[in-house]
DNA sequence: CTGTTAGCGCTTTCAT
DNA sequence: ATGAAAGCGCTAACAG
């Protein structure tokens, strides 16, 4: 009987080796390169293998190779559901290729994200960043030292793959001009650079169609900070409202619903993303999904890509517009 | 100007012992034994290692010390929104001890549970597995190799970190009480074992209080499978229900309002976890909150304490009751 | 087709 | 206080 502590010793290589009556290097080749060796030899190898329970040894071989199998996932907030699907979605390419997923979550905090990622990449082949908080420069320093992917952020300095809201933006806008509305108002999020490109589109738009449209700042891409900006929307006057994602829309309707507002009576709601809980929202949310999912499978895809890993390119993923109750008519008066 | 795929040599402890005349030796005792050599001379090696940009390669730390410095997480389903909280504590708490942490998600597959429990254990100290669909002696097997920790998910032959529903339904069949409700349904989920000690408690929760009870059983613990529920609800006449979690109870929620039937008004609901979207529920739900954050951060620190994550044992966490809109006096018929 | 050998970067005795 | 040297488990030349 051994102690409470005791660990099952793990077979290396070489007790492959003695055991089949071989050499080591034998085993490994057995063991990597299938069809390299003596089909009877290597069937012998593999039996022993399995039935020893060996595996090889993931810090040995990347000593060596340079090679950890290992990539990592570094993202600003695991708890926003809008992450969770890319999340899943590049575990499974990860996955299915063999390769470990590392995941570290940096709470937004640019420094914890910079530390982490050069902490990171001693431990993996390649990094995926998933809504960065640092700038194109910075990324592009560090992935001087191994391979960066930015995921639902765009960066011309690296591989970058994001959601193109235009095509959802459209139908958006026309779906709100169809309905009679004349005017909009933006809520607009934290994030500079995404959002000035956002509302560059959303403003073309809606001047195209004649629909007055006027920004909203937010003080976060937050349920909190969209239930702050109920009372501007309001003032605003404005009859339907195109929040930054989700959350935001979430804000809203919690804080409509708590001042007697309701939406889409008084005001129509179209939100960004498509998170799980749009659909379970009362008044349930109509806006423009984003393909999470996909968005992390071509990441991670990318970031495996030894050829295409290094160079700056982007993939823009189209949006689309799913209409669900929270968009209406405008009010009459 | 290097190549596209020109990688920056990363720094060896060799690269720092030539840059201050030394061996490698003393180089790698100033990093990680500090005040174990000369001051002067530890100073001067760890300000060259910070000019270089030295890290420590941690496969070769881990060849040799046979630690990885890595722990992993075994999840059922990472897009399951009671996982996020539990997850990110974990996160937390290994980061800080200066861990990296592994995901791997599993889809509720316990054949790929077991194989990516055992295909991790060669990389990494010790596993944390949530929601496992293992059993106790599966797991118990698999944690001879690697110490494995359970969260959120019973089982004798290990450390396991859960939620006690005592508490919480306590206070909850109290509370169904004292608003006068005579009759209760326990909406059950898959797990057995689980399902069982909650039945078990919910049962004479009830019959202690004169309260009748049904326990209707669940194809999942989905929103779909609550939304399946609503007729064998309605069909059991009875007043108030309690749903095995709050998924369940969103389910039930959104099929009750598409037929026209009002919650609180024709049955009161009680769900489970209080997840982030429960509060944005319309009604808003009253449910039994489980401490996730803090059981992941249990979990964890079990996990990494060597003394301790060999040896059986349970931590149970209290749960209490969050009351909101989804619960009130039955009706008067 | 298979064995020998060197070495990946680090830690750790054992010397000095 | 510091240096020398061996070895962790594996892979990849290089031989045979």
């Amino acid at each position: 009987m051994r102690s409470a502590t005791g660990n099952k010793r793990k077979p290396t290589i070489y007790d492959v080796a003695e055991r089949v009556g071989m050499n080591a290097s034998t085993v490994s080749r057995a063991l990597n390169k299938p069809g390299r060796i003596n089909a009877a030899t290597e069937a012998r190898i593999r039996a022993v293998a399995e039935e020893l329970g060996f595996r090889t040894n993931p810090s040995a071989r990347a000593l060596h190779t340079g090679k950890t199998g290992t990539y990592a996932l570094v993202v600003a907030d695991i708890t926003n559901p809008v992450h969770f699907e890319l999340i899943r979605g590049a575990e499974e390419v990860a996955r299915s290729a063999g390769y470990a997923l590392i995941l570290s979550e940096t709470q937004g905090s640019p420094e914890r994200e910079h530390e982490a990622i050069s902490a990171l990449q001693r431990s993996a082949d390649g990094l995926l960043v998933i809504g960065s908080r640092l700038n194109g420069s910075q990324l592009a320093e560090l992935a001087e030292a191994t391979p960066i992917v930015a995921a639902n952020h765009l960066a011309d300095e690296l591989p970058s793959v994001a959601p193109d809201p235009t095509s959802g933006y459209t139908a958006a806008v026309e779906h709100l001009a169809e309905l009679g509305h004349r005017s909009l108002a933006y809520l607009s999020g934290p994030l500079a650079a995404l959002n000035q490109s956002r509302w560059d589109l959303l403003f073309r738009l809606a001047v195209a169609r004649g629909i007055s449209v006027v920004e909203i700042p937010l003080t976060g891409a937050t349920v909190a900070a969209g239930a702050e900006a109920v009372p501007r929307i309001l003032a605003s006057g404005s009859t339907s409202v195109l929040a930054y994602n989700d959350l935001v829309a979430h804000g809203v309707l919690r804080e409509a619903r708590a001042q007697g507002v309701i939406v889409p009576d008084r005001f129509s709601l179209v939100g960004f993303d498509d998170i799980f809980s749009a659909e379970l929202a009362v008044p349930s949310l109509t806006t423009v999904r984003t393909p999470l999912h996909e968005i992390g499978t071509t990441a991670m895809t990318l970031l495996i890509d030894d050829e295409r890993n290094r160079t700056p390119s982007r993939e823009l993923l189209p949006t689309e517009l799913i209409v669900r109750e929270s968009t209406a008519p405008p009010p009459v008066g």
